[in-house]
DNA sequence: TCTATACATTTAAAAGTTTGGATGCATTGG
DNA sequence: CCAATGCATCCAAACTTTTAAATGTATAGA
């Protein structure tokens, strides 16, 4: 495991827009930047630094549909980090 | 789970030198801050700093003994974190 | 008691993060 | 083609984090 991705991972989930939003991908399957900006009151180039973090991060997937950007949760990256705290124990 | 540990807990691991500690503690179990000071490089004030921090998220545990620190892991905390980003997927 | 050790706190500087306004670009619908 | 929509980027302000030097407090050992 990579202490690089662990690092950036933890710190995308260590924000409450962003945990936020990682929540409502679990719950919702889907969302897009506009859904975020309604959810969470931020303004629009908040929401998008927030989600270009949860992307870079290696939590998030986005899938461009036209102009829409269609985030969803990335469970492989979200297993590993799981994965790294548990072994910890 | 709350929301606020999450956070707290997720920010504590964000960090190479906490990420460090806390790998050190699961491997040797215990440390104090000459430990840790040692291992790290950083001065003694910057890893009173950083152990606070960790201590302050609930992921690690502080045993006074006399003038020393010894620190563990709160595998509890560990646990909730990991079953927390377990539950998102 | 005096000294050394272990850790905490205060202070301050540098670096990074968060946020929103303004603006730009691409796509879609009329 | 034009207007509207969705998102990115640039900029600047406010705030937070990281780090170490200086200093303080408490315990342990000579």
């Amino acid at each position: 495991m990579d202490n690089k991705f662990i690092e950036k991972a933890s710190g995308a989930i260590a924000d409450k827009y962003r945990l936020q939003i990682l929540q409502a991908l679990s719950e919702k399957g889907t969302l897009n930047n506009s859904d975020i900006q309604e959810m969470t009151g931020l303004s629009q180039p908040c929401v998008s630094h927030h989600v270009k973090t949860l992307i870079d991060s290696g939590l998030v997937n986005s899938h461009k549909e036209g102009r829409n950007q269609n985030l969803s949760l990335n469970k492989e990256g979200l297993k590993d980090l799981s994965g790294f705290l548990n072994k910890l124990t």
